[in-house]
DNA sequence: GCGTTAATGTTAAAATTATAACATTAAGTG
DNA sequence: CACTTAATGTTATAATTTTAACATTAACGC
């Protein structure tokens, strides 16, 4: 039985070091790295206790999102996605070459960024982190993020003079989400501090698209930001989209559905 | 040659769904979750463009920090390594409780930032895309990414009204990193968006500390930004510091040895 | 419907990673 | 120093993952 607490230790320790910084790091080279064998390595993961965990082969830091099996697939869950995608797809229809986007934050957007790979030239505008991220990796976009202080539950940023960032940039669409949509009560979301660049977006872009599944419909959030009447296109799927078309006296936009 | 637009991109979106909330999913689930062999799987993966990636039979989000492959560590560049996390550990012993700092971006003070986890509140002021990630998962720190035209050779922002922006600030302390220092060239990095920030910075903040290893001494790159006498301390590693103590007739900054 | 082509499935082989057993080296003790 | 034992290395074998080739099914146009 190895006792395993000097050495052994010290050698974990230098590669949790390695890794916190974020990202992975072959055996081989962790073997390289401490100056022993694989072998070795793998002992130090299986007898001591450590937040590293070896993966295919990989070390990677047990503690990080990502690192960690999924638990629960519900089919209601992935339907639910399906719909996002779907909804995305649809919106990806109303995108040219050369366009300037406007996208807003939240999870329903996502799935549209890796679609722009397919263009030529494009331009994404947005104040999220997530749509930040999801873009940089794409070669052929240019990237403006609108920087800020950091609100890590909408994984966005808010500044004082966002609004005028965004009014000094020529926006050609805006894609907007939201957390409620009511006929009524107007358009909200949940964060207050989302509420300047969405109204900024708005006012500046030449088409503003409202991107939202149907289970949004009814909903009224906390931070109210605009009337349907402000968006030229609504982008959604078939089961909310009935009650949309219902006009109630005054201009509303295009349906367009997913 | 497959042409693969609809179910494939589909089923991507499904699996991006399952992923973005965080955590892995082994091969196997993924294919039983799309009702599809594992091969079917494999192909989306290879042929589409997507965030997700393979590796050791379990499909990861890409992008997440902690599923990348760790810059090569050959022997040379691990002791390189190594270096660098000495010279974050000897930066961290300038910071304290409440500080409002001001990140650098390149890869050189990536590794102080987990550590930051061990104070109650700070404050990261950066313009980097990477130092913000690494920032984002950090619950006691506020995040203030200042934005702009993204830059992905340095993974940064530029921008007209940054310097303001940075003025505006109560910057602390600013850690400063450089790809070349030479006593009388002064100090050089290689993008010239990176210059505005810098200097800004270098004005703004109270205490003003260069982090460079050794490797960077007698170099000059093509973008200048600050003479060695702009600075209050240089941490770097044993090896250059020699030549950074002669004093060459002007005051120099103090020298902190990693 | 028939023929064509894309999409997916199946299977076998190659490459990689994991486990186990045993060999060797290093450390500690009387 | 011999003796013991922990620590590490080496090698073979098993399990898994990746790749490639070919078979089958589904979709589409005429």
């Amino acid at each position: 039985m190895p006792t395993m607490n000097g050495r052994s230790a010290l050698r974990l320790a230098k590669l949790e070091e390695a890794l916190t910084s974020g990202g992975m790091l072959h055996l081989r080279e962790a073997a390289e790295l401490c100056e022993v064998s694989e072998m070795t390595i793998r002992r130090d993961l299986t007898t001591q206790a450590t937040a590293i965990s070896l993966l295919g082969g990989r070390l990677v830091m047990a503690n990080y999102p990502g690192v960690a099996p999924i638990y629960d697939l519900s089919e209601q869950q992935a339907s639910h996605h399906q719909a996002k995608y779907q909804l995305c797809q649809r919106a990806l229809s109303f995108i040219e070459e050369g366009d300037t986007l406007f996208i807003d934050c939240g999870s329903t957007l996502i799935p549209l960024l890796s679609q722009l790979s397919h263009f030529h030239e494009l331009t994404v505008v947005t104040y999220a982190l997530n749509v930040a991220n999801a873009v940089a990796t794409l070669p052929n976009v240019r990237l403006v993020l609108l920087g800020g202080l950091f609100y890590a539950a909408s994984q966005s940023f808010g500044s004082d003079n966002m609004v005028a960032s965004i009014k000094r940039l020529g926006i050609n669409k805006a894609f907007i989400s939201a957390a409620g949509v009511d006929l009524e009560r107007g358009i909200s979301c949940f964060h207050f501090h989302e509420v300047a660049p969405k109204q900024a977006a708005l006012e500046t872009a030449m088409q503003r698209l409202l991107v939202v599944d149907a289970s949004k419909f009814g909903v009224v959030r906390p931070a109210y930001f605009a009337a349907l009447g402000d968006f030229d296109v609504v982008v959604t799927d078939e089961k909310g989209a009935p009650q949309l078309l219902e006009n109630k006296g005054y201009s509303l936009p295009e349906v367009s559905l997913a």
